[in-house]
DNA sequence: CCGCAGAGTTGAACGTGTTCAACTATAGGT
DNA sequence: ACCTATAGTTGAACACGTTCAACTCTGCGG
């Protein structure tokens, strides 16, 4: 409950240079928006074709194209109303102090305002796994939609009575990575309704915690220590100033 | 050192159902693949068509799918070579008893293997996540591959002086999680010649090695039996026998 | 030598995402 | 009222992955 709100206000807005307008486009570019959210949703991303959606919306492909540079830009309109829910879920759901039970609950949160769409989970993550895409989790055009997640795992430790010890600085990052890993599997999970998704939730939860409070024995430096560096490792390297050397590529 | 080489006869041939044939057929099949790989490895994937390698091939478009159900299917083909020579290239590497060192090495030796294709891999990888896809390390097509990874991560442990303890039956699986973990960042990493990616792995192996030793003590219990039945709901269910309930869906 | 079954092969055709030069509508200045 | 710059809009055209009915080739039994 703390933190955030400007970094969710710049997560907007990812697709730079592209009209939006305050008149006449505006209306047409949230008409073909609803459209395709609906044939998303209820057709699927692979059975939507731009024709339908311009058909569907009454206007040409040409049109569409004016508003949104590709189809998969479409998706990352789609994962931004998500992470919205999400967040909006989380808050409704962080009432408890306990760690675990505020974990979880933002973990289930997320799933619960993903299910509506698991059935075509499968072909939206073809875009969001790609690295040229911008709706790439370690894209630098999300860094701000990145910020705005890990900055609802800062409410979970903060918000909580748990004392995260020496992986405090770290911690949020952490659990976001573990909230990566299970809507990654939440994607492959073909069980009813998706039962699996949340047992291992559950789990997670209940070892993450666990794994907190042993980081705080003495023994556990070295270990804390590790994960630190491997976390520098792991986190983009902000953008330095200028001339970067070597091969490089692209 | 041990285990497998029967799982790994088992992890090709992929496509079922698709003519392979023994006569002249097989010449023209292996034409066309080598010509897409060298087309893949010099061009990358999305800037190969099926055109093209038609026409380098010299034979028809519709020749290729004759041996080739899709595009897709010529990546997995892709996919089985690496895995291949990451297997050749670790057991090379695995010379030392230092856990640390077998486990560093094999992650190492898997990111030498892929490095000729990194321009490339943002295009394959998005073949590799869908879960449609058989080659998904997560589909059921492509167990027997699944195996022989993990395999592999079993000989890391069974060849070394560590003793895994309460974790030796999960500990091969988890290396494997780690190793995917490291492919993906590797996929992401747009540093000269990857070298956060090598700085990665050799925290990852500092950091595993300490928390395989440290789940020894006696502590560590409850957090042990927590990674079990974490891994119990992550492992893909075995094929039961038959009749599922529930709405299933897919 | 013929016939023929099946493997091997062809290229036109389909539906797709995407591009773009041309068109129309709108608003603001004169 | 006219002009004009800009926003909005169009649909034909392109390159691609994929399909398929039709063709050719090969080997073999009679």
């Amino acid at each position: 409950m703390s933190s955030d709100s400007d970094e969710v206000a710049q997560a907007r807005d990812g697709a730079v240079g592209r009209p939006d307008g305050g008149g006449r486009g505006a209306v047409t570019r949230a008409l073909i928006l609803e459209t395709a959210m609906a044939s998303f949703r209820d057709r699927g991303y692979d059975r939507t074709t731009m024709r339908d959606i311009a058909r569907t919306a009454g206007v040409s492909v040409g049109n569409a194209y004016h508003y949104f540079g590709s189809k998969e830009e479409l998706v990352q309109e789609f994962y931004a109303a998500i992470q919205a829910g999400h967040r909006q879920r989380a808050a409704e759901v962080l009432t408890s102090r306990d760690f675990t039970d505020r974990f979880r609950g933002v973990l289930h949160a997320g799933v619960d305002e993903m299910a509506p769409y698991h059935a075509f989970a499968g072909s939206f993550i073809k875009v969001a796994i790609l690295p040229s895409s911008p709706s790439s989790p370690f894209s630098a055009e999300s860094t701000a939609a990145r910020a705005a997640a890990v900055g609802l795992f800062r409410d979970v430790v903060e918000g909580s009575d748990k004392r995260p010890g020496p992986l405090a600085r770290n911690l949020p990052e952490l659990l976001w990575l573990a909230y990566l890993g299970i809507t990654l599997f939440w994607v492959h999970d073909t069980s009813p309704n998706q039962a699996r998704t949340r047992r291992l939730i559950d789990s997670t939860a209940r070892l993450v915690s666990r794994l907190v409070s042993l980081s705080r024995l003495p023994g556990s430096r070295l270990v804390t220590d590790d994960i630190g560096s491997l976390l520098a490792d792991l986190r983009l390297p902000e953008v330095k100033a200028a001339g970067r050397i070597g091969t490089s590529a692209r």
